[in-house]
RNA sequence: GGACGGGUGGCAGAGCGGUUGAAUGCACCGGUCUUGAAAACCGGCAGACGUGAAAGCGUCUCGUGGGUUCAAAUCCCACCCCGUCCGCCA
């Protein structure tokens, strides 16, 4: 959510950044409701000012001269509840713009929409080149048996699957590797609630319980399945105020996550590329407003650092600006090369790094106070994905696989994974 | 799930219908004193919103939401959270 001060302020900026946004919003319907808000609040603010005057005045006066006095605060309070419903409906509208407005957008992110993504860099891997057909990963797992998707819609429906034998190694091990690699980070790891409250997901910018939702909801409770970790993390320091030197503070969350995946069908839904359910690690943080710049980048250096040191080759994407979504300000994504994919190989987006500056904190009212500085600022906030560990099982089977159907061990798995080579010949 | 107890400022902790946005202590900041520090003393110290060029002024906030009342931190109801005991349980 942006500061509605500053929306109806810069409403030309705000507007025309939803444009570039592809979000259609009435800015300009939300200034003007935002004027009467403030206009109501005046008038309120006299009434209650008289209507408390002539309370504290009944208390200093005798038993018999009390009644025209309460009649007069009768009155007063009767007039501003009248005010006070007609803003809060006021309030209510134009929240519901407020919240529709994505954030704002950093200037070098480039325009246009999902294919417009500006390519920044690529990973040290080179693409392999296979002297044989290269498999995709369905094919590579199921001869491995590293998954059962038969048991998972069997059990759950269409879209979840079992790990199984090493695809369950390699899911640990690839945690291990991710939590060891950020504690040496300074990162706090924790794992987190797989739910929480709707109010926690619509803070950080989520939306549970719509028709088009992502979302898993529980019946009969305010509480939802979580999409990413995100999501708690951000939750987890919700109405906290951190002293300045305190900032930054580094977390790192290993949850699953849940996403129904509406509207997805007959993109890419092959094998475990978009499932309902999948287990991330994911970064988080939260810094002061000057520091957010350098910390997404150090964010996107660590994703870089994790994908590099598992051999995996990969491109750097700066997200173009309809693309990004509510929150994120400026959003880099990381693409493995996935050598199964299309006809000899596409893209595929297997983490990804935002900085949502003050858009998150403001709803969730994460703030912090600098010593000796009147009042609290906003945090930033950054996310980013350490491992989303079924994209990543998918990167490592198709790049690592070899001619007679085996997988080799990225050399960082191995010994967490207790061998160098995935076969057929397992149980 | 049942029975109690409780949620007040950065922390601890009073207040239980009227000038209380809130005593007191600790912490913190500024000052006096001191060669310096400590101690002592004096002063300051919640957030949001609105208004104003500013100083300031105003409103709201004592877990959240509703209710009673001229007036609620204080009374009533619902919900959330935290303790303790009991039950159940990985």
């Amino acid at each position: 959510m942006l500061d509605r001060r500053f929306v109806t302020d810069n409403i030309n900026l705000v507007a025309e950044n939803c444009r570039l946004r592809g979000a259609s919003v009435d800015v300009g319907k939300f200034a003007e409701l935002d004027l009467l808000r403030r206009k109501l609040q005046l008038d309120i603010d006299r009434l209650n000012q008289e209507a408390g005057r002539v309370s504290k005045s009944i208390g200093k006066v005798s038993e018999d001269e009390r009644e025209p006095l309460k009649r007069e605060g009768r009155r007063l309070r009767e007039e501003a509840s009248v005010l006070q419903a007609k803003q809060a409906e006021v309030l209510e509208e134009s929240d519901k713009i407020l919240r529709s407005i994505p954030n704002l957008t950093h200037s070098e992110a480039p325009h246009g929409g999902e294919d417009d993504a500006a390519e920044v860099r690529r990973g040290t891997s080179p693409i392999p080149s296979f002297a044989f057909n290269p498999r995709d990963h369905v094919e590579l797992g199921e001869n491995l048996k590293l998954f059962d998707f038969e048991a998972g819609s069997r059990v759950a429906g269409h879209g979840f699957y079992f790990l199984t034998n090493d695809g369950v190694l390699l899911e640990l091990a690839l945690q291990k590797y991710a939590i060891d690699l950020l504690m040496q980070e300074g990162f706090t790891i924790m794992t987190t609630p797989d739910v929480a409250r709707d109010s926690i997901l619509e803070g950080t910018g989520f939306m549970p319980r719509g028709p088009e939702t992502q979302i898993y909801s529980i019946s009969n409770s305010d509480l939802s399945l979580i999409a990413t970790a995100e999501i708690t993390l951000g939750g987890a320091m919700s109405e906290k105020v951190f002293n300045s030197d305190e900032l930054p503070v580094k977390l790192c969350g290993i949850s699953h996550c849940f996403r129904t995946e509406a509207g997805a069908h007959g993109r890419a839904t092959r094998g475990l590329y978009r499932v309902h359910q999948f287990t991330k690690v994911e970064m988080f943080t939260f810094t002061a407003p000057d520091q957010s710049d350098a910390m997404h980048q150090q964010l996107l250096e660590l994703e870089c650092k994790i994908f590099d040191g598992l051999g995996i080759p990969y491109r750097v994407v700066d997200t173009a600006t309809g693309d990004l979504g509510g929150p994120a300000y400026r959003k880099y994504d990381l693409e493995a090369w996935m050598p199964g994919r299309g006809e000899a190989g596409e893209w595929g987006e297997v983490t990804s790094t935002s900085n949502c500056t003050d858009y998150q904190a403001r709803r969730l009212a994460i703030r912090f106070r600098n010593p000796n500085e009147k009042g609290t600022q906003f945090v930033h906030t950054l996310n980013g994905t350490a491992v989303a560990i079924s994209r990543a099982i998918v990167a490592i089977l198709e790049n690592y696989q070899q001619e007679d159907g085996s997988v080799k061990v990225p050399e960082a798995l191995v010994s967490w994974m207790g061998k160098t080579t995935m076969t057929v010949s397992h149980g």
